[in-house]
DNA sequence: CGCACGTTTGATTGCAGTCAAGCTTTGTGG
DNA sequence: CCACAAAGCTTGACTGCAATCAAACGTGCG
């Protein structure tokens, strides 16, 4: 892990910043924002950021790259809670006598901004813009939680699978638009497995039917999806949280 | 639903307190909340707190009872999402256009206690204290829902089963200690189907698999677990969530 | 080149779903 | 207070999705 102090860049030419944290913070509260970033850190991928167990002290904002975060389960394998793109907010947990429930670990090379939890607290206190904002993260974070529940209790295995593509390549597709409909793909088969509850082995099994029914293609880590709407129906996403991901 | 306004019971006095939200707030920052708890509100079984959809204004510690939160699924069907005990906190979620993504329903007669979540946000731009309690009750909804997923997507039907008696179990003891360690258990087995994935059917099979064996018995709305140890062995509970819940 | 990691294929097994029907408890109205 | 309906629980037979076991194939990297 490396750490870097010196010429960070901006907040305000932030790439990931209108969908990031700190989004729809005006430029005042940006400046906040920016005398907390004390650092930010390069991981490699594999690198842990923490370990479940840890406390907590720094919170990040993604700046580039993919983060898993997963928990051990009893028979010695990983649970993946979910994965945290471009522009999203991780680590933020009190820390008295807490540690973290999960860890983090980089699943490309990754660049994170990073700050100190207590001083967000305290300038929280201060501004109530920064309070919401955090808040809202919080939302969304939660919802995401509620839609996995919801996804790997209910659903076949192709439905899953394209539920979890769908929503990260909405989600990706969001901080660096493409023109080519293809983003960056980070994810085994087996990482896969690890988020929806079903071993590598199914997993592909079910990629490569989505593959042959010409909805997706998936080689050298880029994935493109190339019938949404087919893909909406396979994966029995709502129309309303297909609209949430921008998808329709 | 009935709405008291008169004669509300006492912040400090409060049976839930020392499980609930504001629990570990000192006396001053109690009278803040007490400010806030504009009303109680009084919902018979079956009754909606909220709807799925709804624009959230109000959140809500519950006093007495069970609410089942649940999003309805692509099928028709529900995907129960967490039971909120007495001492809980729900319904907290930032307002501007944002609607929620679940429903809330009386699983009991229950009685509530009511915030303007505006007047919430304000207060907790004031007093850091309310601003942490607040966040702490987010970590702990944020980690049950981690659980939630690590234990629908790994566990099998019997070890899930067990998991849920165990966690509604403590967290129950824990608002109200009781000596018979009977706790009363408001949910039918087509609910506790719809909160792990299972069909009603196979989720019977499992009970009485667990009540043949002597862990637990279950009958008059009452629930009680005979064997905790053993439970947490069917259940593969590890230690060190077994002692966050008070278990061992 | 050869190893490690990830993907692919096939055969077999088993957990939980589905379908169908009977039983028990609860609660409501005559 | 009884009758009957509705809701929930129980049992059995059968089915099917995904896990497991085993092994081969690609591919990128030291």
């Amino acid at each position: 892990m490396q750490t870097l102090t010196k010429n960070l860049p901006k907040c305000q030419q932030c790439p990931v910043r209108a969908s990031a944290l700190f989004g729809h913070l005006n430029t005042e509260m940006l400046d906040v924002v920016r005398a907390l970033r004390t650092h930010q850190l390069v991981l490699e991928v594999g690198e842990h950021l923490y370990h479940q167990g840890d406390s907590p002290s720094k919170a990040y904002t993604v700046y580039e790259g993919w983060v898993v975060l997963y928990k051990n389960t009893h028979d010695g394998e990983r649970q993946i809670i979910r994965f945290a793109l471009a522009g999203e907010f991780l680590g933020y947990k009190l820390g008295n006598n807490t540690v973290y429930d999960h860890s983090a670990q980089a699943l490309s090379d990754v660049k994170l901004c990073s700050f100190p939890i207590s001083e967000i607290i305290n300038e929280a206190g201060k501004h109530t813009a920064l309070l919401l904002a955090i808040q809202s993260m919080n939302d969304t974070t939660m919802e995401r939680c509620h839609s996995s529940i919801t996804s790997i209790a209910n659903k076949t295995a192709e439905q899953k699978v394209a539920y979890l593509f769908l929503t990260l390549y909405a989600r990706e597709q969001e901080v660096r638009a493409t023109e080519d409909n293809c983003i960056p793909f980070y994810l085994t088969q087996e990482d896969i497995g690890d988020a929806l509850g079903l071993t590598s082995i199914h997993v592909n099994r079910v990629v490569q039917g989505l593959r042959r029914k010409g909805l997706l293609s998936c080689k050298n880590r880029c994935l493109s999806l190339h019938k949404i709407e087919e893909l909406i129906e396979v994966a029995k996403m709502d129309r309303f949280e297909a609209q949430q991901f921008n998808l329709i």
